[in-house]
RNA sequence: CGGGGCGUGGCGCAGUCUGGUUAGCGCGCGUGUUUUGGGUACACGAGGCCGCCGGUUCGAAUCCGGCCGCCCCGACCA
C-alpha cells in the first residue's frame, strides 16, 4: 500500500479531549474520528485493527464449535416484552419509533432475540448443544461515554450464546468459551486474567470478566499473582475433551481473582500476603452462564429423550471487539506512539524511503513494495526522514524497513523493530523474510 | 443523574473580565527556494457567519437570556 495514495491522517498535537494514552493515538494515529458523543467513524487504519482482532475472534469461536450468523441491529421491543427486560433495561437501551409508531430498539445485546430464533427452529434434544454467536455493532446510551472507545455508546461486539439439554452440558460450554477466549487474548498478546464477577442485568449466578491489567482501567481487580505462573498455553487443552476442560478450568479459578463487585474479603486473607496483588483492569469480555432464564420466560422448549419438554440451559459470552483496540493500545505503546502485536498490527511493516527520487532508494523500496504488498505500508511521500521515523513509529507497525542512499548503493538495508528499537543492517531478501515471519 | 469546565480557520490556543479600525499566534495545508538518516529554514499564499437563536447598544467574539454540542470528576456500565 502507497501511503501517498492512502488515507492515513496523523496528527502532529493532541486534540483536547482525549485523556488516556490509546484515545490520544488513537485520534493521533488517523485510527478514529469521533462523530458524536462515544460514537466514532474507523478510519481505513483502525478499520484494519478492528477487521484483524474480529477475525482472530472469529477463528476462535469457530475452533470452539461455535457457528457464526448476523442478527440486526435494530431489534423490536415485543421480544423484549416477553422476557420482561424491556422495562428492567433502563434508560441505556436506545429506543426507536418508526413510522406506524411501533416501538423499535437498537440492541444492546442479543439474548431475546436469539432465544427467539432458535426456540422456533429446535424442537428435539437431538439439536442440542449449539452454541451460535456473531460480531455486530451494539448502542448502549451510557450516561458517560469517555477514554475513546473503551467505553463508546455504540461498540462492536462479538457474542455468543451456548444452548445445551443440562446443567452438566451448560458447564462443559461455558468452559470450552472459557478456554477460547484465553486463546483469543493470547493471540493478540494480551495477558488476560479470569476474574469472578458480577453478573449484572443479563442475569445468572455464574460469571467470569476476563480483565486486562491497565492502570486506566475502570474495574478495581483482586488477584494472586501466582497466575502469572500458570502454563495453559502449552498444554494443547481439547474441546472435545471434559477432563482437559475441568482440568483448564482449575487452573484459571483455582488461585483467587476477582473485582471489586464480588471482592471476597475473608478469601483474601487467605492468600499469602506476598502474592496478593491489588489494581485497575480493562474488561475485554465477560461470559454468563444465567440456566433457563430467557429460555424459560420466552417458552422455549425440546423434547428430551423419552418424549418430555425440557427448558434448555443457557450462557451467553461477550468480547468487546472495539474496545479491544484500546485496550491493546494501553497495554502496549510508548512516548513516541503505538507497539502493535504482530497478530494485529494493522501493517506488518512500514517501508521508508529516505531520499524519495534517488534512483538506488526508489528502485530498492519498490522492489520491498511489490514483495510485500498489502502486508506493507509504503512511506513514498516526499519528506524528510525524521517526519517518516516518527510517523512510522507513532502507527506503530512491528517493523520498519529503511531505505536509505548509504545502504541502498551497497544493496543494504535497517530493519527495525518496533517493540525494542533494535536496528540492524541487512540485505533486502533478509528483511523480507522476517517481515513475512 | 449530581458537580465542574469548554465551544474562536484542520489541530492546539490567545483575545471575552474592562464592547470600538482589516480577529491574532503556533502547528498543519498550498506554491517556491532551501535542507536531505529522527517532525529543516525562509518567503509568499489559501482557509473564520468567533456553536446556534434572540436581546441590549451607534457598535457584540466580548454584555444579557435561552438552546445545542463536547470534555472532566463522581454514581452507573461490555
Amino acid at each position: 500500500m502507497l501511503l501517498s495514495r492512502g488515507f492515513f491522517p496523523t496528527l502532529k498535537e493532541t486534540p483536547a479531549e482525549a485523556q488516556i494514552a490509546s484515545h490520544r493515538l488513537m485520534l493521533r494515529a488517523g485510527l478514529v474520528r469521533q462523530t458524536a458523543a462515544g460514537i466514532y467513524a474507523w478510519l481505513p487504519l483502525g478499520l484494519r485493527v478492528l477487521d484483524n482482532i474480529a477475525r482472530i475472534v472469529r477463528e476462535e469461536q469457530n475452533r470452539a464449535g461455535a457457528l457464526e450468523l448476523l442478527m440486526p441491529t435494530i431489534q423490536s421491543a415485543d421480544l423484549w416484552k416477553r422476557s420482561g427486560r424491556y422495562e428492567d433495561y433502563g434508560r441505556e437501551m436506545l429506543r426507536i419509533t418508526d413510522r406506524h409508531d411501533r416501538e423499535l430498539l437498537y440492541g444492546p445485546t442479543n439474548e431475546e432475540m436469539i432465544t427467539d430464533i432458535f426456540g422456533q427452529s429446535v424442537k428435539s434434544y437431538r439439536d442440542l448443544p449449539r452454541c451460535l454467536y456473531h460480531i455486530q455493532w451494539k448502542f448502549r446510551d451510557e450516561v458517560r461515554p469517555r477514554f475513546g472507545v473503551m467505553r463508546g455508546r455504540e461498540f462492536l461486539m462479538k457474542d455468543a450464546y451456548s444452548f445445551d439439554l443440562d446443567y452438566h452440558a451448560a458447564v462443559q460450554s461455558y468452559r470450552r468459551m472459557m478456554l477460547a477466549y484465553m486463546r483469543t487474548f493470547q493471540r493478540m498478546g494480551l495477558k488476560a486474567i479470569p476474574m469472578a464477577a458480577d453478573t449484572g442485568p443479563i442475569g445468572g449466578d455464574l460469571s467470569h470478566e476476563f480483565i486486562i491489567l491497565a492502570p486506566v482501567g475502570e474495574s478495581a481487580v483482586f488477584f494472586d499473582a501466582d497466575f502469572e505462573n500458570t502454563d495453559w498455553v502449552n498444554a494443547h487443552f481439547d474441546y472435545d475433551n471434559t477432563d482437559d476442560l475441568a482440568t483448564f478450568y482449575d487452573q484459571m479459578t483455582s488461585l483467587y481473582a476477582a473485582t471489586e463487585e464480588k471482592h471476597d474479603a475473608a478469601a483474601w486473607e487467605r492468600v499469602p500476603p506476598a502474592r496478593r496483588r491489588e489494581g485497575r483492569g480493562i474488561e475485554v469480555g465477560q461470559i454468563f452462564y444465567f440456566g433457563t432464564k430467557y429460555t424459560a420466560s420466552m417458552g422455549v422448549t425440546v423434547a428430551g429423550p423419552d418424549g418430555a419438554a425440557v427448558i434448555p440451559e443457557m450462557g451467553s459470552y461477550g468480547i468487546g471487539v472495539s474496545r479491544l483496540v484500546g485496550a491493546v493500545i494501553e497495554a502496549s505503546h510508548d512516548e513516541a506512539g503505538i507497539i502493535w502485536p504482530d497478530a494485529i498490527a494493522p501493517f506488518r511493516a512500514a517501508i521508508l524511503n529516505l531520499k524519495q527520487g534517488d534512483p538506488a532508494c526508489d528502485a530498492m523500496c519498490d522492489r520491498a513494495h511489490e514483495a510485500l504488498g498489502d502486508l506493507a505500508l509504503y512511506d513514498d511521500r516526499p519528506e524528510r526522514a525524521g517526519v517518516k521515523f516518527n510517523d512510522a513509529d507513532l502507527l506503530g507497525h512491528p517493523w520498519q524497513i529503511v531505505i536509505g542512499p548509504r545502504g541502498a548503493a551497497a544493496g543494504r538495508v535497517e530493519l527495525k523493530r518496533r517493540a525494542d528499537g533494535t536496528r540492524e543492517e541487512v540485505s533486502l531478501e533478509d528483511a523480507l523474510a522476517r517481515v513475512r515471519g
